[in-house]
DNA sequence: TTCAAAATTTATAATGATTATAAATACATT
DNA sequence: AATGTATTTATAATCATTATAAATTTTGAA
């Protein structure tokens, strides 16, 4: 019926987690949104539409995809945790003038190059900060 | 007189801050133990010596230390910050199992050749995490 | 369909690291 | 000593996140 929604309810069913109405509508706006948002910024996104949505369902729904590696968490410095649709590995720039993030290539063999030996590396996070294009 | 503390003076003056007796403390404890403290990590173990000291003092020492690029803060997504005595570039790698933050060698012309171009990068952290040869 | 177990969502309170504020103390300069 | 400045302290506030338990929805027999 609506190819939009079987998409997404698709990526949900792939990694075992039951979709929900409100986890596709998060999971909807995580692939509209390639901004790295916040938990609360995804809440008041999704309010409007949604009234009923609660923080802690947001914060839930995050927890439950990012454990089953369907985002990737991000955690650059600030007090609040960011989420990425792309989960493909690649390194993250904070502009400290207007907050952006950016997100930049590294060659993924460059990134196992680097790994220390005897170390079994599940997670890889590359975080730089200064000032953006825009900015400077 | 005393070298020991003379030197943590001196290279709290080289960076234009007073050397106050708790500040020289915190300096002291940094430099003994590179084990990525947080605050109240460093808080407790001063409290023995120094039993005025205040959490918030530990909190402005580490602001100050930080700014002035004494110590280098550590946000490898966990509630805490740590602080690092070395503040030449290098990664980090985090063990998911035991919770030590271990160090890595990172060749500073690679972490250059991965900069975006236009960017003016001030900062640069690499967060590895997984399991380390200990807990293996 | 009916009903009970399981999963999800909600409302609410608690947690805990950090920050804000203002008073107290120590230090430096005249 | 007196005054202004810097540092430290005690205390309360902030705020993202987590904990808890009740309410609701979904599921899968019977
Ligand atoms: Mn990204
Ligand atoms: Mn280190
Ligand atoms: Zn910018
Ligand atoms: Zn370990």
């Amino acid at each position: 019926m609506n190819d939009h929604y079987d998409k997404i309810k698709n990526l949900l069913i792939q990694k075992n987690i039951r979709p929900s109405m409100h986890r596709i509508k998060i999971l909807e706006y995580l692939l509209a949104n390639e901004t790295h948002p916040t938990a609360d910024r995804i809440y008041n996104a999704l309010s409007a539409e949604l009234p009923t949505v609660s923080r802690m369902t947001v914060y839930n729904t995050l927890a439950i995809f990012t454990e089953r590696e369907l985002v990737h968490e991000i955690s650059i410095g600030e007090n609040e945790s960011r989420y990425d649709i792309v989960t493909e590995p690649h390194g993250h720039f904070k502009c400290t003038s207007c907050g952006t993030i950016y997100n930049f290539d590294i060659k993924a063999d460059l990134l196992a190059s680097i790994e220390p030996v005897d170390f079994k590396v599940m997670e890889r996070d590359v975080y730089f900060k200064g000032i953006c294009p825009k900015c400077l």
